[in-house]
DNA sequence: AACGGCACGTA
DNA sequence: CGTACGTGCCGTTG
């Protein structure tokens, strides 16, 4: 760039751009980990990042107010007079903004006494006469007398400030049909509400438009105002003295004293150290921080390599000299453990600026202390305390003493994150701003080396440092009264498994998958042609096409062919096709879970993997495979769930499950009088409601009326309207609401208690369970309407959902200390949310049945009594319900 | 190969 | 236009 005439010069007023992006983008979606508003920075970048990489200046920078007093307003004391208070949400993110933009080697200029408008004023003009091509970035509409041929205003013309509008002076003449110099004579004319300078009455942008293009400029104009007729002349007359003071206060000064001139405004390198530590540390932009480093690389900017913070040098320690460094390291150690392909190999333990690496190899070297000190209560920080468990429970060894997890933590801070944003190397570039070193593929053990799992340790405790700083007290209460003592149990149920009869699963297979074979022939001989019954697509070209049937539900790619709608069109369309459909559905649907059940049976046992992080609510969920959807309604269910069974080493599956968990919890947390009695009478749930809400007697409540009831009482819980519940039902809308107002009269504190637990999330930001768990819920004040009221009944669903998440959690913690504390045999096996499965030893089945009965209903005090039910037999379908 | 969309199983 | 999940297949995309 050793020609001026290509050089481009870029000024930016930062406080209307950034205050443009405050309002254009939503508050709550843009909050650093200290609750500090980052919303305006980020548009703000966001389009800094845009223009740049559209623009390609080779000089910029960013103009600042000092305040809002400058010469004007000793001028004129009402200038910006109608100004409101700065949002209090806005306030701190200018400073935090110049912060980044430092970083990013951008200058920011700011002059005493002089508004932002002045200084860019003055650059544009220094940079026109050193030959600079010059794009001036504002949202200020005076700027527009800036512009010439070589001076281009950037404004953002819509809302936001992701679309700049171009002015050059011909597209001023475009807009306003006069050159860009006569812009302000025509501002002082008309006035400026946003500065409070008011203009010349009657006198509208038309009006002044018209004069100055026929008299040039307003000083001319003035000189001729005699000539002007009506009662805009008179006005003009009366009131020259408001345009000439406008004028006066809307002349941009092109002179300010800088003490810096535009070529010294030239691009510098990005200081991505400084970069990553104010986009990850403070503001909390992971997005944006790739996107800058990327540009600054792009443009070919020196970009240093990530720092790859490595652990203090690990000391190899084995033997007596372990045992001695674990004697001394009393408080909390970070543990990491190496183990490739699930065989553990190394660990790394770090206290502070102590790191230790352990090599491991089963059967090599003494361990005993080391196995003591693990399974000990001295406290240890892990990261994803499971994978430990499970990794030491392969050598013999167990993991006791954990204050701390990372990943569980993380999970609790943002229940709702992609999972992947739990992982050590996302939360090192989140939490710490650092970058995990990468292990090189090419090396056949990458995690055995030192550096490595010593890293993950340091890591893992400065990360948990950070964490304990910040976490809310209910929200610690649950990571260490509720989650990690959960984990070793969970770990165990895993590991234990359920014993499976694998010949019955294949029978049942078989004869699932020739039955589909059977639908399938007769369906294709209902239409005449062959069709792939798995494709919606193909089926709507059946369906509507060639059947030409009414058009059902619109799906996002066409129309639905979901059960429902099949139903529905049945009613209205019947045809052999349909009801084969459903039927070859089923039967493939069921089929293909029994072989996925099928493989992961091993030695007769089906171990699943809980995901102790996998819902928002509080919930676990459980995969490879998934037991907590085994089939449980239809009758080839029964036979599924017949063959979940035990071997001979036990006598029984129990299964205790608690009755309307939910509904005890609403009764609980809306104080319903009503409600409350419902549970306390003994009555069924289901007809007591129905008794005062059909206004009979409990004996007189038909079925009927019992079916609505409880799917009016179940809807509640998730936010369900008059609609949805008409079209489950089946019945009239109007009935639908009918029904729900006469629910609502009889149990109104119910209705309330959803109103509020909505308002208060609304307020807090965030939902709370009986126990302190927390779930955020930034949506709710989303100005999309689909977004925020998908937001809502979440909300009101979640400290329902998230306690009983809570309570039975609880109740497998004390279940399982009583179990191992009195050595019994039997083994706790599955969760399903509401339900727990046992194994029982031969003659302990008295003895689990009081225990988990006390446990279960013991896990909370609620004012209404928690119900327990209990089934026994030799499978899972015969110790159902 | 990865992903979104659909459909459907559970609480 | 009812919450929370996981899985499999299809069809598109890279």
């Amino acid at each position: 760039m050793s020609n001026a005439e290509q050089q481009t010069l870029m000024v930016i007023d930062g406080h209307s751009l950034a205050f443009r992006a405050f309002y254009a983008l939503p508050l709550d979606n843009f909050v650093n980990k200290e609750g500090q508003h980052t919303n305006a920075i980020h548009g703000f970048i966001s389009m800094l990042l845009k223009i740049v990489r559209d623009e390609s200046p080779t000089h910029l920078a960013v103009a600042f107010d000092i305040s809002r007093f400058s010469f004007r307003t000793r001028e004129y004391a009402e200038y910006k007079g109608t100004r409101a208070e700065t949002p209090p949400e806005f306030k701190g993110q200018i400073p935090l903004l110049q912060e980044a933009l430092k970083a990013m080697g951008v200058p920011t200029l700011t002059k005493e006494d002089y508004e932002a408008d002045d200084i860019l004023a003055t650059l544009a003009k220094r940079g026109d006469e050193a030959g600079m091509k010059v794009l001036v970035v504002s949202g200020d509409r005076d700027t527009i007398q800036l512009v010439n041929e070589d001076v281009t205003l950037l404004y953002p013309a819509v809302r936001g400030v992701s679309e700049l509008k171009r002015y050059t002076p011909e597209a001023v003449e475009d807009r306003y049909g006069i050159r860009p110099d006569q812009y302000p004579d025509i501002a002082a004319l008309v006035g400026e509400t946003s500065d409070n300078l008011i203009g010349v009455d009657k006198v509208g942008e038309k009006t002044a438009v018209k004069w100055i293009t026929k008299y040039g400029s307003l000083d001319n104009l003035l000189a001729n105002m005699d000539d002007i007729k009506g009662v805009v002349g008179g006005n003009l007359r009366d009131q020259q003295d408001r345009a000439i003071r406008n004028r006066k206060l809307n002349r941009l000064v092109n002179d300010v004293d800088l003490g810096v001139e535009p070529l010294e405004l030239e691009r510098r390198p990005i200081d991505a150290a400084a970069v990553r530590d104010v986009f990850s540390q403070k503001l909390n932009f992971r997005t944006l921080l790739d996107r800058v480093l990327e540009l600054a690389e792009g443009e070919g900017l020196d970009v240093p390599a990530t720092p790859q913070i490595s652990a203090p040098e690990p000391a190899k320690l084995v033997d007596e000299e372990l045992a001695l460094w674990l004697e001394r390291h009393v408080d909390d150690v970070a543990v990491a453990v190496a183990a490739p392909a699930g065989v553990l190999n190394a660990f790394g333990l770090v206290q502070g600026e102590d790191a230790v690496f352990v090599p491991f190899a089963s059967g090599t070297g003494d361990y005993v202390a080391l196995q003591e000190w693990l399974a000990s209560d001295n406290p240890k920080i892990t990261h994803d305390a499971k994978a430990v468990e499970r990794a030491l429970q392969r050598e013999g060894m167990t993991l006791g003493g954990v204050v701390w997890d990372t990943r569980t933590t993380a999970w609790l801070q943002r229940p709702s994150a992609p999972e992947k944003t739990y992982e050590l190397d996302a939360l090192a570039e989140f939490v710490l701003g650092e970058t995990l070193p990468e292990s090189d593929p090419n090396q056949l053990l990458p995690d055995t080396e030192p550096e490595s799992v010593t890293t993950q340790a340091w890591m893992i405790g400065r990360i948990a440092s950070e964490q304990r700083e910040v976490l809310d007290e209910g929200t610690k209460n649950v990571l260490q009264d509720i989650e990690i003592p959960l984990v070793r149990i969970l770990e165990r149920m895993e590991r234990k498994g359920i014993a499976v009869d694998a010949g019955k699963l294949d029978e049942v297979h078989d004869r699932l998958r020739e039955e589909a074979a059977e639908h399938q022939r007769a369906a294709f001989a209902e239409i005449g042609h062959e069709v792939n019954l798995g494709s919606p697509k193909q089926l709507q070209t059946v369906l509507f096409e060639e059947l030409e049937m009414p058009k059902t539900r619109a799906t996002k790619t066409g129309y639905s062919t979901d059960a429902a709608a099949l139903a529905d069109l049945q009613d209205s369309n019947p045809h052999p096709f349909l009801g084969l459909l459903l039927k070859y559905r089923e039967a493939t649907k069921i089929a293909q879970m029994i072989e996925s059940l099928r493989k992961a049976v091993h030695d007769s046992r089906i171990h699943t993997t809980y995901d102790q992080t996998g819902s928002a609510t509080g919930r676990m969920s459980s995969n490879d495979p998934n037991l907590q959807n085994i089939p449980a309604r239809t009758e080839v269910s029964k036979e599924i769930r017949a063959a979940f069974t035990h071997d001979d080493r036990f006598e029984s599956l129990l299964t205790a499950d608690y009755s309307q968990i939910e509904m005890r919890i609403m009764a609980h947390l809306s104080e319903d009088p009503g409600l409350i009695e419902a549970f306390h009478s003994g009555e069924d749930l289901h007809r007591f409601v129905g008794a005062r809400i059909f206004d009979v007697h409990p004996e007189d409540v038909t079925p009927v009326m019992r079916t609505k009831v409880k799917a009016m009482s179940y809807g509640l819980a998730y936010g369900l309207s008059a609609f949805g519940l008409s079209k489950q039902l089946r019945i009239p809308q109007s009935e639908a609401k009918q029904l729900m107002l006469e629910y609502f009269e009889r149990f109104g504190a119910v209705r309330d208690y959803l109103r509020g637990v909505v308002l208060q999330a609304k307020e807090d930001g965030f939902t709370t369970t009986i126990f302190g768990r927390r779930r955020p819920f930034p949506d709710l004040k989303s100005s999309n309407r689909v977004l925020r009221e998908n937001a809502e009944r979440a909300a009101l669903n979640s400290p329902i959902q998230g306690s009983a998440a809570d309570i039975i959690k609880r109740a497998m913690l004390t279940i399982e200390g009583e179990l191992r504390s009195r050595e019994l045999q039997s083994n706790m096996l599955l969760q399903v949310h509401d339900e727990l499965v046992f194994e029982i030893a031969p003659g302990e089945l008295e003895t689990v049945k009081d225990i988990v009965v006390d446990g279960m209903r013991g896990a909370a005090e609620l004012s209404v009594p928690l119900d327990v039910q209990l089934g026994i037999g030799d499978n899972w379908d015969a110790a159902g319900h």
